[in-house]
DNA sequence: GTTAGCACTCCACAACAATGAGTGCTAACA
DNA sequence: TGTTAGCACTCATTGTTGTGGAGTGCTAAC
């Protein structure tokens, strides 16, 4: 069987409908309430055929037909008309500048939150994937150092580092001087690579200190590898959606935004895999987040520049109004895109 | 009419029995499951007292009672058993020790909510009301320098100052000497209050680019009030009790766990209130967060030392398991006390 | 003061009927 | 051959009714 102009325009009437009520829509509905001047029995017979071939599936006997998986995957790729670029640019949506990335990122979810009424996470970049600007080294008593170590985005990694042994003012400044030559323009990763211990080779020369200092600095920031920056908002929103809001699924949902360390796994593997805009969609099933497959995921990949890039993510019931929630990303991407790039540069 | 022993026996196998089960008990229940050798026909006249005098109450005519606020607020206040102080010893809780303060808090929350199965929070020690202990300044780039405050808890604050006149080392050492002997031991909140432009005075001889730096470590200092430090875990167990699993006070529940900022007062004003041991009871309508109002909260502040201080609370069903929670806060509040004194003072 | 007995209340649950939205099919029509 | 009106049928939803049982309050006897 062939899917065929009218085939699509009667699935799209049937899936923009159900978008927007959430209950099975009829063939009366559909006859009524488009231009395609049909009866309700045309129509009838075309959904027969729609849910045949897979489009759309019926609850129940006698009751509307509401779209399935690979409708909604259709309906995204082809039906769903791109808003033109202007609308998208004509709405700016408000993102405060500032020089701390946290920051911005926070904004940027309770934006999209509000502005969608879904769900909204986002993954930062991590600092240890992302370039080393300046490193300082403090003595802050007898016994301990300072390591502030400040990353693009001005990413701050602060460490306490106990030494056995004291360090004079002329060592410390030395170790200074080092670490910003020859970690500056790193990233931590590369760094944890070898970095420190060809440098203890060539300061182990000086002193003994110097050395456990170094080591010190490289437990520091190999360390915490797990503090994946990820954060949510409007998680309860959810709860606007009925097909969402009872206690099962409502409880699994949530407990998995609670799950910030296998959301960024997902977020970010959605965001490497790129089709060209960089927006990718999973629809129920699709996502490979279990407790996911009733939900819909919209996710959409930043980048700002110096290699710092994270991944945003939508999350809402399979009936989303993706045409907002991709006009929106659009517009975030287009805002974060570079924001952080060096001016000069 | 009087409470008299027997009343309150009666009033707490009650209450225990509703903690167990979230049923309504009834006469029948009592008389077989107690050692009070009473027929359920005696039992019925006991709670039909106990009904008058306010501290059960009965959800229909023909079901058995479940306790009011005021029987809870009994139970809690004189029928609860407290458990020896040495169980509390026995099985301490793991809280890793680490030299940061976030750590500590985050840990806390979690084993809590894992320990009890209710919704966690926790107020860290504002840094604004915490002392200083270390202060750097260093230049990043040109017209670029970081200020790096450490507080008592090793709290951090990292802040960019862009200048608009270079600054020479030499002014640089003296502004870091100047602000570590003048600003050490105070309070943010003190540092705020004037002492900056005291600062900005006897500096004024030396050069005008002093002056515009404290400047603007006193707008660094001053601002993000607003980020006070709640940690939250374990929001989702409130799924575990039917009674608040409804997804319309399940949803404004959640909301207020993300509400940060007002759980922050609410549970610093409870902290403050003591009444000797630092724990306080909030039974449903007592609590002064609305939402909370089918909820009781148990808070406990602690004091970490050098006047780090703040709140945990603990929110779960009316019927929550009063004497294990305050077990459990007892245990953690000796823990933390003083962890972040200093060994030698 | 305590208890057995009994009538009474009322929720929870199941069975049942009525409603109505929606379908599939057939036959007629352009 | 595609479209449509008409009709019988299905089935979730809603409302009604009745029954069982848990629990109470009251009374009378011990």
């Amino acid at each position: 069987m062939e899917l065929d102009e009218r085939k699509k325009r009667i699935l799209k009437a049937i899936i923009q409908t159900y978008l927007e009520t959430g209950e099975p829509v009829g063939s009366r509905t559909i006859s009524k309430y488009t231009d395609l001047n049909l009866s309700s029995a045309t129509i009838r017979n075309e959904m027969s055929d729609l849910e045949e071939m897979g489009y759309i599936v019926q609850p129940h006997t006698s009751a509307g037909r509401i779209p399935s998986d690979k409708g909604y995957r259709l309906y995204v790729d082809e039906l769903m008309k791109e808003k033109e670029q202007e609308v998208a640019d004509m709405h700016q949506l408000v993102i405060q500048k500032t020089d701390r990335l946290e920051k911005v990122l926070q904004q940027v979810v309770r934006v999209l939150a509000s502005n969608t009424n879904y769900a909204t996470l986002i993954t930062g970049p991590q600092i240890h994937h992302t370039k080393v600007k300046f490193t300082q080294l403090s003595r802050m008593s007898e016994n301990q150092l300072l390591a502030v170590i400040v990353a693009e985005g001005n990413m701050m990694k602060n460490q306490m580092i106990e030494i056995s042994e004291p360090i004079d003012d002329e060592q410390l400044l030395k170790l200074n001087l080092l670490l910003n030559t020859q970690l500056n323009g790193l990233t931590i990763e590369e760094i944890n690579l070898g970095v420190i211990s060809k440098m203890k080779e060539q300061a182990g020369i000086h002193s003994s200190v110097v050395t456990s200092v170094l080591d010190a600095i490289a437990d520091a920031i190999a360390s915490d590898e797990e503090d994946v920056p990820v954060y949510t908002s409007g998680t309860t929103n959810i709860f606007k959606y009925p097909e969402l809001a009872d206690s099962q699924r409502a409880s699994s949902l949530l407990s998995a935004f609670e799950e910030k360390q296998t959301l960024a796994e997902f977020l970010d593997e959605a965001g490497s895999d790129d089709n060209g805009t960089g927006i990718q969609i999973y629809i129920g099933s699709e996502s490979p987040v279990q407790t996911m497959k009733d939900c819909s995921v919209v996710t959409a990949s930043y980048e700002l520049g110096d290699g710092m890039k994270g991944t945003i993510g939508i999350v809402g019931p399979k009936r989303m109004d993706y045409e907002n929630v991709v006009d929106n990303l659009k517009i975030l991407k287009n805002q974060l895109d570079g924001i952080f790039r060096k001016p000069d540069s």
